[in-house]
DNA sequence: ATCTTATTTCGATAATCATCGAAATAATGC
DNA sequence: GCATTATTTCGATGATTATCGAAATAAGAT
């Protein structure tokens, strides 16, 4: 993942609705869940929620299934942990935050 | 780490300029960069720079010391750790995370 | 005190975002 | 074909965001 790729998942996650609905996909786990239950249980109506659908899907967060009448949607986790790895290599100095910030300017990066 | 807190950290970084420059600052480590060292490689107006850097700051990512007539900014590790602590524990439970997810906090990086 | 340097705050502007009802689309059943 | 159900797209609206020059503030030097 680069830095362009970073910001779009960060962007598509920093909302208190898509957060709380990426959580609950990840929940789901590969059953994934239909929009309308999604919409059910965040308590947002369906055009708001297929907008923020639309976002995380745009970020490549979620994958989207038709599934008879319902669109089935599951966390795509490879995505999140590409996020994740990039938090932790570009952003975190390639160690634990905590440790790596006691460190000397110069060892720092090398101890991965 | 709270999902608003997340959600916090997640808009703060969600922006080209920002998490450009919170990699500058855990690049620079625990020397910091003052605000005009920073304006300049990142090819920002100061004023604009000054937005971005309130808005890391009022995320938490940041902190900020005067020295003499520069003020100093240093990347907050603990802070993108509670971050990257919060998206493992809470969107990654499954297949590619499992291991992660299922350890406690203290436990989980060692295990790299 | 005055001048210079470093940075922020102000104010205005353009752009993007979130919301939600109403209308449109897609899939299935009768 | 017509009705029903699930979901999306459209369109309008209010809210937030990013940008940047100009003016204001803060610290130090002479």
């Amino acid at each position: 993942m680069d830095l362009h790729g970073a910001v779009a998942a960060l962007a598509a996650l920093s909302q208190e609705h898509r957060l709380a609905l990426f959580r609950l996909l990840v929940q789901a786990g590969e059953d994934g869940m239909p929009a309308g239950a999604i919409a059910e249980k965040l308590g947002v109506p369906n055009s708001s929620l297929s907008f923020h659908l639309a976002q995380l899907r745009g970020a490549g967060l979620i994958s989207q299934e038709r599934r008879h009448r319902s669109l089935i949607y599951r966390a795509n986790y490879p995505a999140m942990n590409g996020l994740i790895d990039y938090l932790t290599e570009n952003c975190c100095a390639g160690a634990d935050c905590s440790a790596a910030a006691s460190l000397p300017s110069q060892e720092r990066r090398k101890t991965a």
